[in-house]
DNA sequence: ACTTTGTATGTTATCGGTAACGGTATGTCG
DNA sequence: CGACATACCGTTACCGATAACATACAAAGT
């Protein structure tokens, strides 16, 4: 028994030194040469199919994956991002995204952090410094002008992540905030909701415009008015959402339903509810935007609407090389924009409008 | 102007094509043999003064960064990584530091979700086919029989990450729970609170008891008593947290301070004591563990025990890439267990305890 | 029949580092 | 004084995949 143990160890402990399949090896099962494999793997042309399947079934056999370093070694493109928000849960998904994309998309991906905009700067200059071909800027510093011309001096292609509105000529993957709001509306409206409190995002911010504007055009759309007691501005934190709930709330006019810009504030929104014993969602529906990490530890947990962040970093990646490799053999940067969609995700913070005795208007 | 600003394009996007600075190119600058570069890169010996001081110069002159994805290509270090809370914020701590640190201790990172245990079963096997040599897992999958046996199978080194106590014969970063838990207690006993509730974590998870361990000793170390109705379970949901923090703050003998197992659940205490129309830290002050998001989220921001997780996930791969290495060499694979230290967080929900003029305890 | 064009493969060089090894020069010890 | 160790530095050969080029051979066009 316990011979056996050892011998199994050492056995396993071989496996380690055991170097990994290479593409020769499988060139060699299938009796090819390793670059006849290599067009398998990239899908090029000028492989007859039987060989193809051949090289396939080696594949298969022996279950070879290629190693990801040695193939962006050859064409060494490097793709850079700045993350500004380096304690936000969607720098998690970010980097999933970003990181695993690389691999497949064969180019090295560095991450600088950049909360204020001196340490961006200084990340910028070390991307620069080791020679990146483009470089990811999420907001607010795809819209800095400091950032975005030592860029262009550097000789580095910019896109824009995440943004509601891109600059002109500079490639971007763009959310649409005001879909995403219209459909939440859209979606409170449907569940029999005919006052929609509102609150605002921080103006300075570029999709708090588009975010309001899609909910005011679903209200619109539904012939709903709205009064101005429903709507409260906010910066986008918690703090301003708990003085935004407090406004809506002890309104003459309390709405059934409460649709904040993100999430962080959806949250205040929450505990202000509770804390006035309103229960949630037969009192109050509460929706958010984002799918922020508290959206899900919040209870009731918060129906939002969620941006696919690894997906789009993916995407981000994607294009980014694409981009630095035209732009390597000498055609014409292209700027390109890529729409990601939103999904609303519903949770248990809205539920249909319970008639009230009181006010009694009809189901 | 306009020719000026063209010439000046031209001249940049020359610059994305220019070729990044090799180890040659220093050497050449130098005088010497890429070899000695390599060798002054890497502070290895068998270099003179003269010759190191040199190369240096030469490396700083030509701002020489070294091509990350070249050196891990040659030695081929594979190491994984199973990520259990891929919406935690912590992931993007842990992705950052695992991450860059990968670069300069020269091998591949690979990253896999792992949600649920057939997910994480998934990753892992993802991983070993992508040949790995080490493997770092976070609770709770570092004390999943099933995770280990198949690691051991593949012949692939372990490491427990940001365990509290690691199994026998395993590799580890761990957090002395019990001192970060033991530490807060005495920094809410030193701002003079004398009933100190404490909210449990979930018993499933390891670091739960020690937490609950620091605490007592803290409390016996400075001659409490603890009443029984300032200990409540919990689960380290923000749920749970709601239950308890009610169960506490209704008792009789409502504590001045409460000591929550995470940050999830002192967020639920703020939201309660809220409700209650406590002030905070004026009337209770609140201790949260882990430093979470949510904890500079909700307001007052959250004092809390922070996990330096980046430079934990940076160890991480140091040591297993380490280990790898090693055993690639053939030496017997030795245990190690670092040991991070955690930080007090200061911030707004705690304070010195207000006199009560009904009560009266001396100040 | 003889280019032209295109497809299906193999060969070679190369990306940027580093391990392995070789060759001096300089000690050190028996 | 020879054997041997050690410090310093250069050569060479890779790591695994792919771009560029070369080859072979078939179909099509003139």
């Amino acid at each position: 028994m316990l011979g056996d143990d050892a011998a199994d160890d050492s056995e396993k402990l071989l496996d380690v030194q055991r170097p990994a399949i290479t593409i020769h090896d499988v060139a060699r099962h299938a009796g090819v040469s390793s670059m006849t494999v290599s067009r398998v793997m990239n899908g090029k042309r000028h492989v007859s199919a039987a060989t193809r399947e051949r090289v396939n079934a080696a594949i298969a056999e022996l279950n070879y994956s290629p190693n990801l370093t040695a193939r962006s070694f050859s064409s060494s493109v490097r793709v850079g991002a700045i993350y500004s928000n380096p304690s936000s849960s969607n720098l998690g998904a970010f980097l999933m995204g970003a990181f695993r994309q690389s691999g497949t998309s064969g180019c090295q991906f560095l991450i600088e952090p950049g909360v204020t905009e001196a340490e961006a700067i200084e990340g910028l200059s070390r991307l620069i410094e080791a020679r990146i071909g483009g470089v990811i800027l999420p907001p607010p510093l795809c819209d800095n002008p400091t950032m975005l011309d030592m860029v262009r001096r550097a000789g580095v292609i910019p896109l824009a992540f995440a943004t509601a509105r891109p600059r002109e000529g500079i490639s971007a993957i763009i959310v649409d905030d005001y879909k995403g709001a219209f459909d939440m509306t859209r979606y409170l409206i449907d569940l029999g909701h005919r006052s929609i409190g509102f609150i605002q995002g921080d103006p300075q911010h570029s999709p708090s415009q588009r975010r309001e504007q899609g909910y005011r055009a679903a209200m619109a759309g539904a012939s709903l008015n709205i009064r101005k007691e429903w709507i409260a501005p906010g910066k986008f934190t918690y703090k301003s959402g708990l003085d935004a709930a407090r406004q809506i709330l002890n309104s003459d006019a309390r709405p059934t339903a409460i649709f904040a810009s993100n999430d962080d504030m959806a949250a205040a929104v929450s505990a202000i509810a509770h804390g006035m014993g309103l229960r949630i969602p037969t009192d109050l529906s509460i929706a958010g935007f984002d799918d922020a990490p508290i959206a899900s530890t919040v209870w009731p947990e918060l129906t939002t609407v969620r941006q696919p962040i690894a997906d789009m970093a993916a995407r981000a990646v994607t294009l980014l090389s694409d981009q630095v490799r035209a732009a390597r053999a000498g055609s014409k940067a292209q700027v390109d924009h890529v729409r990601e969609m939103l999904t609303l995700v519903a949770r248990d913070s809205t539920g249909p409008v319970v008639p009230d005795p009181k006010n009694g208007p009809k189901p």
